[in-house]
DNA sequence: GTGAAAGCGCTAACAG
DNA sequence: CTGTTAGCGCTTTCAC
């Protein structure tokens, strides 16, 4: 058993290599000024002993840390948003741990998890944040800025104090394309259930929504949008109030998965046809719209991408800490499925 | 901005509370030789300047990195394990803070990955490890053990040189549980699409269904059974190929919600009517069956308190490097819906 | 019960 | 280009 303790240090290497440990520490850290035979030598000697740099001996001196934290601000009735949550951890993680970082995941589910985090992540003991699933009237964004900590949100957040760089989807743009897709349809009464419009994932979504119509030359009918709340309970209500409302439409714009399972099963419970009847479509906030049946016509969101985005936009930001602050957004894409 | 630079040390806490660093240093780490005057003190001091300890600096003198490793071997096909993961993640990282530990998520999705993981926990980065969704041949347990870091597996392995504590559902249980309920309703021709049967996941299922029906004195009829792989495709292509074989079947126990999916779209190309006409129950690796339309009913296995146990157990390892290796296994149960 | 001193493994000046 | 020196913040003997 090879224990922790017997781990080879920069100064066995040096001897084995017949230098000094500065030398090897040059070596490790890319330094130019190393000839070119003893960082030969330097290298042979590390994968000889199976070298790998102690990490808290490398913080404690250099005052950064090499990991960055993942925080994710999941308030806990929107379990939905899991599936997106498992594609961000994993695939930030995955970049994270390529630019020889670590990623320790912060869960900040209730009020005393997120004092910690909030402690924990200005407290130095992450050299960045990324930021996932944050509520609106989150504090954390505007905490870590003035305590000067590289951050980066996925999502535009709302109302913040500074600016802050962060990572989107074309939400509005996607929310358009489903219209339009309807519109495409031949599609006469289009309803739409929104999101919270307090929300910038509700009110972008709505936007889209307003612009194909607009684009179409069709009026937007108050009675037709009903604001929900993105749970698939209040997709079934919404439903079910728009029927009442407009026992004529013919198709609805669901402005996320959850409540668009939601209304499927408003509309088959007052007896009408998904798809002949009422086209639907989704948004996919999660992936999980593919077990629907009838299958159901989805606006698809680049996670992997993004998670990729994210992380690539926080090392930068390590890496130059005055870095200018940017938004990324990434194109949705319409997914259509045999019943819209 | 208040940097990392001018965070409080031992020394100005010292100074605070007109002391030396080592007994500041005892306060910090509990230890009962400090008269209570002192330790008071001490206790002003450092809430009055906010101190944290550097965590690089005590691993450094300590050996230990105060971080478990949370290993996803997630292969990538498997996909739709991504709820299971969110959820394993979330209990798993909010214990690991609890025990104030930090916790590092390391993908490995591929054989490169799983390389750079592989040295990352085994060079001491971590202090233990949780491994999930782990497949079978995976060395990563084996060489964990070997090099003396303590780990914890979730789901039973296989074929494991070395025994492992592990954490896991009573999938057997839970199977058998599925099966004596389509009994319940009266079914006369239960038939089963179980996992792959090198799995300990597919062999625990398919015991559990012989188990009932056994129990009900009823034979398992070899056509009844059909291997699929866990997705969604192979359900559909084995709940198809038991329709051809038995026409006259009235009932199936779906070893995954993925093939329980495909298997209700076979089922109504088919023209069969799930629910009177064949009773499906699922059995729910991911907690996607509530989107299916009609809802199917599946066992469920405690995925929250599995990744407190799993984050429990690592913790107590850590603290008896020597405790014994043991198991736990989590009761399933049984959740009935309209449909079956 | 408390302080002084040494050192964990590494890097960053500074010499040479 | 390379070696020497000092020290990051903390814990831990060892004295007192």
């Amino acid at each position: 058993m090879r224990s922790a303790a017997l781990r080879p240090t920069v100064g066995e290497v040096a001897r084995a290599a017949g230098v000094s440990p500065s030398t090897v520490s040059r070596v490790l850290n890319g330094s130019p000024r190393v000839s070119p035979a003893t960082r030969e030598a330097i290298e042979a000697a590390i994968s000889e002993l199976g070298y790998e740099p102690n990490n808290a001996a490398r913080s404690l001196v250099g005052g950064r840390t090499h990991t960055v934290g993942l925080v994710v601000s999941e308030p806990h009735e929107r379990v939905f948003g899991d599936p997106f949550l498992a594609a961000i951890v994993r695939g930030v993680s995955r970049e994270v741990m390529r630019a020889r970082l670590q990623c320790a995941v912060l869960m900040a589910n209730d009020a005393v998890d997120r004092e910690k985090v909030e402690r924990f992540v200005t407290q130095g003991h992450v050299d960045g944040v990324i930021l996932v699933s944050l509520h609106e009237g989150d504090r954390l964004p505007d905490v870590l800025t003035a305590a000067g900590v590289p951050a980066v949100l996925s999502g535009r957040p709302m109302g913040l104090r500074r600016p802050v760089t962060y990572v989107d989807a074309d939400s509005r743009g996607g929310a358009a394309l489903a219209t339009r897709h309807l519109i495409g349809l031949g599609r006469q009464r289009i309803a739409t259930i929104t999101g919270p419009l307090e929300m910038p994932a509700g009110t972008d979504r709505f936007d889209g929504y307003c612009d194909a119509l607009r684009d179409a030359d069709r009026p937007v009918t108050r009675s037709l949008v009903a604001e929900g709340d993105f749970t698939e309970h209040s997709g079934a209500v919404q439903m079910g109030r728009l029927l009442e409302r407009h026992p004529d439409l013919d198709a609805v714009f669901v402005a996320s998965d959850a409540m668009a399972i939601g209304a499927l099963h408003a509309l088959s419970r007052a007896g009408r046809r998904v798809s002949d009847d009422v086209a639907v479509v989704g948004f996919d906030d999660v992936p999980t719209a593919r077990f629907t049946n009838p299958p159901l016509t989805t606006v698809r969101q680049p996670f992997d991408d993004m998670a990729v985005a994210l992380a690539q936009r926080l090392v930068a930001q390590l890496d130059a800490p005055d870095a200018v602050v940017d938004h990324v957004v990434f194109p949705t894409e319409l997914v259509v499925r045999a019943s819209a």
